[in-house]
RNA sequence: GCCGCAUUCGUCUAGAGGCCUAGGACACCGCCCUCUCAAGGCGGAGAUCACCGGUUCGAAUCCGGUAUGCGGUACCA
């Protein structure tokens, strides 16, 4: 038996780093089974579903490298599968015909209870300390009974008869799970009364209409399982396997919320983090392979994903680990990929810096392949290159006059300092301007004057870069090119002025 | 309230009765490397395996109970 596995987006909010997770352990099934992976969006709830959620589900789902075999048409695409449409506002005649079909055979029935009544009831119940129930006012009306209501203007909802005994089903993730079906809240409603059809129904309609074999999803639908299984039997499907994953949690242990914990993908990804990164994260919460590997790629993640190893209990998403992780997929990457990547995050950085009136370089391809080897150790995100590298293409920095002055210094020697290193950057550029002349000449300087080199170097750096942290120095100083490294040190040596004549 | 699920270092996890004086990774601390920052290397600290009882020669691992947490309990998904 070939296995079909789905994800299935609502709309009604960005894709979220739960449901890419859910898509991801769903996919990694799929491919390692050589199954058939799905997607199709639950878009029944017409109020909160939009086009644009839809669009950013599906794009960043591709971004991470998430592709559905079957699923509907995006982007002027079409759809793919046999089994389509795969939006469920495009199905609505198959869930009322699946109701018909319930209906008929009595086994669901039209409820003319007004919100108002069921308000009433549950509030009732709660004030004798009773589990909220559906008192079953509809559920043995008479023909007749039910056209005086009719009559009287009411619409009806269309409630699911759940009958007796308990429910036993064995999670693969789990194990066996056995409810009773007097918990379930008594007859549920599957179709509202303006018509549209609820969450419970149509995942049930639409996983039996699809074939799917295997329903893989959040742990906060382990609960609501019973009332699928009863819904299966009732339409005569066959009930798939069920796997119930342990739940994103927020740093305080409650299921991941964005009030809490940054949950939007497309925010991870504006940050820089890598989708490699995001993906390899994503399959460590809840699954380990088992060795203490930890890298894996998407590839490799397929080939060793197996249901049996994911754990059962939630897990926090810790930030700071994929932040680890990105920096060493970041690592990994080949020249031209990374500057590829770098590109719209540094162009953002310069235009950002225009913005505040600042004359910008726009980098040359030789500009960006001199930076990849300085930065590329020192990027936990694909965002940090603007503060990284920003000020060799931006004219001005901000040069802060107490930086300037290394600890063990004062402003004087520091501006000597700047000056003699002025003239021998003149007289080696001049020449060669190469990291390898630049760094014994300077050395040589701060033997000759008796300065620790690491005093001489700091000066240097903050003068050209702003910044006492930064990529190494003689090659920035290459990077910056000759003339902006003269400039630079003329600009820091006149900050310093005045400071000669009082030391 | 009722039902369900869960419980190993701060975090992610390894662990399927003896290999566990509980392993790895992130974060943290220290040392090394070093022109700063990273990266990397080495080392350290960090878990009475929630608790109680049982089964067993032997339990983090099996069973029962308790506690705590979370989830579900909608004409939301």
């Amino acid at each position: 038996m070939t296995t079909r596995c789905r994800i299935a987006p609502s709309p009604t909010g960005p894709l979220h780093i739960g449901n890419a997770r859910t898509a991801l352990f769903n996919y990694l099934f799929a491919r390692r089974t050589g199954g058939t992976f799905v997607l199709r969006i639950e878009d029944t709830d017409v109020a909160r579903s939009t086009l644009e959620y839809e669009r950013d589900i599906l794009d960043n789902l591709h971004w991470l490298g998430i592709t559905w075999d079957e699923g509907p048409e995006v982007a002027g695409l079409p759809a793919r599968g046999p089994y389509g449409p795969y939006r469920q506002m495009e199905r609505l005649p198959r869930y009322a015909e699946a109701a018909e079909r319930l209906l008929s055979q009595g086994r669901a029935y039209p409820c003319y209870c007004t919100p108002e009544e069921l308000a009433a009831d549950r509030a009732a119940q709660e004030a004798a300390h009773r589990p909220p129930h559906y008192v079953g006012r509809c559920a043995a009306l008479s023909a007749e009974q039910r056209r005086a209501r009719e009559a009287e203007g009411r619409r009806p909802a269309i409630r699911f008869r759940v009958g007796q005994g308990s429910v036993v089903f064995d999670d693969i993730v789990r194990g066996r799970v056995e409810i009773e079906t007097s918990a379930l809240g008594g007859d549920l409603v599957i179709v509202r009364s303006d018509g549209l059809p609820l969450y419970h129904f149509t995942v049930v309609v639409d996983d039996a209409a699809m074939a799917i074999t295997h329903v893989i999803r959040g742990e906060d639908h382990l609960s609501n399982t019973p009332k699928h299984i009863l819904l299966f039997r009732a339409l005569d499907a066959d009930v798939p396997a069920f796997a119930h994953l342990p739940l994103l949690l927020n740093p305080d242990r409650t299921k991941v919320s964005k009030r809490k914990t940054q949950t939007a993908v497309a925010d991870y990804r504006a940050q820089g983090f890598i989708a490699e990164a995001m993906v390899n994260y994503l399959a460590l919460l809840g699954w380990s392979s088992g060795t203490e590997e930890e890298i894996f790629s998407l590839e490799q993640l397929a080939e060793r994903f197996d249901l049996a190893r994911v754990q059962s209990a939630g897990a926090i998403f810790d930030r700071e680990r994929l932040e680890w992780l990105n920096g060493q997929w970041i690592r990994r990457l080949s020249d031209a990929d990374l500057l590829g990547r770098l590109a719209p995050f540094l162009q953002a950085e310069l235009e950002a810096r225009r913005a505040e009136g600042r004359t910008v370089r726009q980098p040359s391809e030789e500009d960006l392949a001199a930076l990849l080897p300085l930065v590329r150790e020192r990027l936990p995100r694909l965002e940090a290159i603007g503060e990284l590298a920003g000020f060799i293409f931006v004219e001005e920095i901000d040069l802060e006059r107490d930086l300037l002055v290394p600890k063990r210094w004062d402003a004087a020697t520091t501006r000597e300092a700047l000056l003699a290193v002025r003239r021998i950057v003149a007289d080696v550029g001049a020449v060669s301007y190469e990291a390898d002349e630049l760094e014994p000449a300077l050395r040589a300087l701060a033997e000759e004057r008796g300065w620790k080199a690491g005093d001489l170097f700091m000066a240097i750096r903050v003068a050209v870069t702003g910044r006492t942290a930064a990529p190494p120095l003689f090659d920035t100083l290459v990077a910056l090119g000759y003339e902006r490294t003269l400039v630079r040190l003329d600009a820091a040596v006149d900050l310093l002025a005045g400071a000669g004549a009082s030391a």
